[in-house]
DNA sequence: TATTACGTTTAGTAAATACTAAACATACTA
DNA sequence: TAGTATGTTTAGTATTTACTAAACGTAATA
């Protein structure tokens, strides 16, 4: 393969590593990624191993963190049993899909947590003083409305993807 | 003060830590938060130690970080040389700064690093294969594209800001 | 100018994280 | 059923990150 094809595609590799780094993944979801979508076509494991420099283990995790964000798609193909790896191309339909997924999982926990303070504070009536009872449950309400703004947004955007409407790329051309 | 509160206090600045870990930054950045939220009036740099538990040093830093992404501010008293630390309440307006603030920074630097593969790419012409040139020079545009949309988004999201509309708020409402 | 009160920086450390290498599980093939 | 090709899990390790403790800088006061 050509000298200069392969400083580049290293290169890129090595700056979606970096922006992967900056959105709080591994460095290796990025450079994984990088490999799969400057691929004209599906990978197999060992492929985007050798390609991306990382073992067996790294590769294998770093993927399945991969689908799991929407950003890579598993493939097979009949009468061979490897596992063939695609990019996923369309960043809107991506982008959503992890606004899902970060919504679900911790960020859920999270908004809860702070919807258990607000309960026990609500329930502190006359075991302490009500000044700062009051002014505290006025804090923690504002926060925990907030959360419930940023739930609500997520939810909606995946209420209109359903319907077909990519929410993002509409909000992006009024915006523009 | 009231045992109670106490409780709830830390169980809400351990939830804010989470919260904080779980977008990327560090938990003390949660926890320095926490107490200046909770607090009826602006905290000196010692009494937010004394009530996070956290050393000199690390709030320091962390009350640096608050500040630069909008979500505290400093103040000062006359006649006092002590600084003093509030806690923004309007998240809305923290969460633009935020983007803002994100933008700016190292996702310019990767946007950038794109762009960069996508120059040398077109000015590639010749010096490898034609077909396969054509191909990552569609993938890496396209991936270009892209970011230069979150960034106008990020953009406009900063503009309408200025001129005194609520995005973010309208937004929901318009979902909700 | 010496002392004190404060915030910041630095050097060292502890903890968390993501990696490698290798063992393991699983399912296809002979 | 044994052997082989594949992906996953695990144990150990290297790296990174955020902390502590203490030194430092700076400015106000005496």
């Amino acid at each position: 393969m050509n000298k200069n094809t392969e400083q580049i595609r290293k290169e890129f590799i090595e700056g979606l590593s970096h922006i992967s780094h900056f959105w709080g993944y591994p460095k290796g979801v990025g450079a994984v990624f990088g490999v799969l979508y400057l691929a004209p076509n599906p990978l197999s494991l060992d492929e985007v191993v050798s390609q991306s420099g990382l073992t067996k283990g790294a590769v294998s995790t770093n993927v399945r963190a991969l689908t799991r964000l929407g950003l890579v798609y598993r493939s097979s193909r009949l009468g061979d049993r490897k596992d063939y790896y695609v990019a996923e191309t369309d960043f809107y339909k991506s982008i959503r899909a992890i606004l899902g997924e970060r919504q679900n999982r911790e960020f859920d926990q999270a908004i809860r947590s702070v919807n258990l303070t607000l309960e026990k504070l609500k329930s502190a009536k006359g075991s302490m003083d009500e000044a700062e009872r009051k002014f505290l449950v006025e804090r923690v309400q504002a926060l925990q409305d907030f959360f419930s703004a940023i739930d609500s947004l997520s939810r909606a955007a995946a209420r209109l993807d359903n319907l077909g409407v990519n929410t993002i790329q509409n909000i992006l051309k009024i915006l523009k």
